[in-house]
DNA sequence: TGCGATGCTCAACGACGCGTCAACGGCGAG
DNA sequence: CTCGCCGTTGACGCGTCGTTGAGCATCGCA
């Protein structure tokens, strides 16, 4: 189950909010510093973080939190608060509820963030014309033939397809599929590897792999 | 440059979203049948979805996007609507917003959600009337042809539109392309790769870059 | 209208990059 | 223990791109 970190000083709406949270079926967490969040999240790791914006405060927090994570944020507006919901929104924040809260529909948004960047996480299958990667199973199938990869040729057509149109440098490649950050591997390596892709891909539909010369590769759909 | 499907029966409200949206960098389209937008989406591919949900109507408009795309869809809640925010949620909504509306808000969860869905369109992208630059993908489309360029001529075209209008000599090209800090190359090459970028963007629509003689070149959008 | 300068077009050459093949080492399976 | 597959690297040939120079067309100016 989810993990939602909850910032926020008041006691009873924290033990409120907290109530309603776990009755839908969420899992807790309560921040040490309810004005800085951002060590909690490092620590715990959590889901979605729901942080409160007291009257006077500024986005500092959300600005801390976004630097350093990516976690989805919600942030909840004091009545009195003086920043717009524009404002919190453009500074980062996923989503915005202005106080008195509706509980439940507190819960909804935080289901519906989760549904967002929780579908996307597990972004398990691809799917092109003519080709389908399930990166669950990690095999691919070309028009229905199912070819399995050794993992670094795999590795290479997830990183390629999860990107298509985008150009890729050889660099790039190692640095985010072989995770070497100094090159210490070849960028020859890389275009064995493609050669090899290439092949086994066999020339079914199109050249799913373009070379753009002096450059690196590409994957397109079609 | 994000494309919104605004799915809004009212045309008053719709003139007024869709001005706001437009200044705001936005562009939109808008949907022929109000309330059931899911062939809109099939047809248009937006980025994301504005549907209005009116008295009396239910979740039916929602569900259907939902079940045949992933488009993040934001909701529009007639004042008087009897559905909560909590339903609409979780029916299937990333965000929703009861009226009457703050257009900058609006405005606001539009960006937010295409932060967290849409790293897909790169904002690296040069549109002109009839010809496109996608610098991510380090190709150009002329009248929806493709015509994938060489290095430098590729790195011509984008140097010289991304300052239409602007006349630059051949020494600033030679410097800010090739990076010669002392024209060691001939102002000739520049010559040449103008004439080859001129010949394979074919005779399209226009002229693109246009000779001012004895100074240089410009790039002009139509 | 003629002359000079500037730019366009073409051809050719050199260099670089990529595809391809071959070989080697390591690791796991049989 | 041995065989085979996978990952990696080096070498080589060919195609493409970048660059340059020369000849021709065009423009501006007298």
């Amino acid at each position: 189950m989810a993990l939602v970190l909850l910032s926020e000083p008041d006691g009873s709406v924290r033990r409120f909010l907290t109530g309603r949270l776990e009755r839908e079926g969420f899992e807790v967490a309560l921040a040490a510093d309810a004005t800085s969040p951002v060590l909690d999240v490092a620590a715990r790791d959590p889901d979605v973080l729901i942080v409160a914006l007291e009257q006077g405060s500024d986005l500092e927090p959300l600005l801390r939190v976004r630097q350093r994570s990516d976690v989805p944020t919600i942030a909840l507006l004091a009545a009195d608060l003086d920043l717009s919901e524009q404002v919190v929104l453009d500074g980062g924040a996923d989503d915005c509820l202005r106080k008195p809260l509706s509980p439940g529909e507190l819960a909804a948004r935080v289901r519906a963030v989760l549904r967002r960047t929780g579908t996307r996480r597990p972004a398990t299958r691809l799917e092109f014309p003519g080709l389908e990667i399930d990166m669950a199973g990690r095999l691919a199938t070309v028009d229905g033939d199912v070819v399995d990869l050794p993992q670094r040729e795999f590795d290479l057509l997830v990183f390629l397809a999860s990107s298509p149109g985008q150009v890729f440098t050889r660099q790039q490649v190692l640095e985010r599929v072989w995770k070497s950050s100094d090159a210490w591997q070849g960028a020859t390596t890389v275009t064995e590897h493609v050669y090899r892709l290439r092949r086994r891909l066999g020339p079914g539909h199109g050249p799913w792999i373009q070379t753009v010369r002096s450059i690196g590769y590409r994957f397109t759909p079609s």
